[in-house]
RNA sequence: GCACAGGUGGGUGAGUGGUUAAAGCCGACAGACUGUAAAUCUGUUCCUCCUAGCGAGGUACGGAGGUUCGAAUCCUCCCCUGUGCA
């Protein structure tokens, strides 16, 4: 079995699950941080896991250029490299087909980047990039997709689609034929841990089949010490999830959906949206291709959104999104909070003694003053990226914990201009 | 005192007779950011007025005069700064 996906309570299309994944059993809906080169930049990770995240993004193309997935592999994947404990999910890749449009060309055989590093040229297909999720050793991995752009005709969007779909089904076929290949699951993997860094590659290594986790700091802290046994995750594999494209158009859609769950994953997103298009439409969208995807697995949203939209989109029944603009938006100044949003940076903060928000319980909001946090960020110091992003991602976890609990409770919750109401679902 | 080199908008610094209210950078002030080419990007940044526009006036390149159709740019004198020599 690669996961299990446990639906639990649920309030109207809002539901809440466990997802039992290779390093982690993560409640529902969650919500994802980034951290495409291995780093949720800003944040280390145990401070990571004091702020909840039980599942962060990899991506499949950045660390294929750098360090390289061999590099990984051998640091006992991207969970020993990192020093990870919890869930991974990696990116295929599929949206630098989209963000890096003008350094790519597409086949029906693949994709070829240039690199933007360097400018060198990358030949990526969906075999390739199945293969380098593999070696990278997340829990969940994607198939390779096209992004499509916004907007885009119908001519255009069929042939997306249908490229999209021949692309899952190759993308399972390699899957299948190698899952049993990943780092954690192969000697070779722990080998350099054991014989050097002995706290590297091994120590972030556990098994959810095993051992309870995540959220346990006590289990936390005793998988931090050194071991020289090899952990292994019995009859566990990666998951591979297919991704669901067709634009804005909805009977593409839902053809997408039916060509994809044909296919056959155990989990499915929702891909090509937040590209542009007016986020009623996003919404759109999502509501109707969700009637198209079957209940009982996990259902992923891609790329979204804003505090208020991830609670909406939880609520019209999706279990996982991810969303860089936490992490961004805390980097250019930007703060989501129980109000609404601050920019920092204004100079009206510059007096300003009170928390960011007195709402919210991050070490952040506890001990430093709107003051302090914009002179940070005006004299350009690495600590307010640090203690924004800090910020920013505690307030969406906890804002995706606040709608796992509305739900447990057959209620539906809702937070528009920085209000949080509930109603009986 | 003598000899050089300089004095430009909040800072720095281009510009050496005409699309120059004056480049660029920094600062300041706003805005954007949604499977991360992002510690990034965009806009504004002398004053006044309005029909708010590649709009109309005004003031401005140390000071005062002068040459010229036209001067931050050329000339004269003065003031100030730096360096060197006495």
């Amino acid at each position: 079995m690669p996961i299990t996906f446990q639906r639990e309570k649920s309030a109207g299309k809002a539901r809440t699950g466990r997802l039992v994944t290779p390093h982690a059993v993560i409640e529902t809906p969650v919500f994802m941080p980034v951290g495409t080169v291995a780093t949720v930049k800003g944040v280390p990770q145990d401070i990571l896991e004091d702020l909840g995240a039980q599942i962060i993004l990899g991506n499949t193309y950045h660390l294929y250029l750098r360090p390289g997935v061999e590099t990984v592999r051998r640091m006992g994947g991207l969970h020993g490299f990192m020093s990870w404990r919890r869930a991974l999910l990696t990116d295929s890749g599929g949206f630098q087909v989209f963000s890096l449009s003008e350094l790519r060309k597409i086949t029906e055989e693949g994709v070829t980047f240039r690199s933007h590093l360097d400018g060198s040229s990358h030949f990526f297909t969906p075999e390739s990039a199945i293969e380098a999720q593999i070696g990278l050793g997340a829990d969940i991995i994607m198939a390779f997709d096209e992004c499509t752009e916004y907007p885009a005709d119908a001519a255009r969007l069929r042939a997306s689609m249908e490229l999209t779909a021949r692309w899952a089904a190759r993308s399972k076929k390699y899957f299948e034929e190698h899952k049993n290949e990943v780092p954690w699951r192969t000697a070779s993997g722990f080998r350099l841990s054991a014989s050097g860094n002995s706290h590297v590659g091994t120590a972030a290594i556990g098994c959810a089949g095993e051992r309870e986790l995540a959220g346990d700091a006590a289990e936390l802290r005793s998988a931090g010490q050194p071991r020289a046994a090899v952990p292994t995750c019995s009859g566990q594999t990666q998951a591979l999830f297919g991704i669901v494209q067709g634009g804005m158009d909805r009977a593409l859609r839902k053809e997408s959906a039916e060509r994809t769950i044909e296919i056959g994953f155990p989990g499915y997103a929702i891909g090509g949206l937040s590209v542009g298009e007016p986020r009623e439409l996003t919404r759109e969208i999502v509501e109707s291709t969700l009637e198209h995807l079957p209940e009982d697995k996990p259902r992923y949203l891609m790329g979204v959104g804003t505090p208020e939209e991830i609670v909406e989109y939880a609520n019209l029944g999706v279990d996982m999104m991810d969303c860089v603009l936490p992490t961004r938006a805390a980097r250019h100044g930007l703060l989501f909070t129980s109000e609404g949003k601050v920019s920092i940076k204004q100079a009206r903060y510059a007096q300003d003694s009170g928390p960011l928000d007195p709402n919210c319980g991050c070490r952040v909001c506890q001990r430093y003053s709107r003051a302090y946090l914009r002179h940070l960020y005006a004299s350009n110091e690495v600590l307010a990226q640090v203690l924004n992003t800090i910020h920013n991602l505690s307030f969406y976890l906890d804002t995706m914990q606040r709608v796992r609990h509305s739900i447990s409770l057959g209620e539906v919750s809702r937070f528009l201009s920085g209000v949080w109401s509930q109603r009986k679902a």
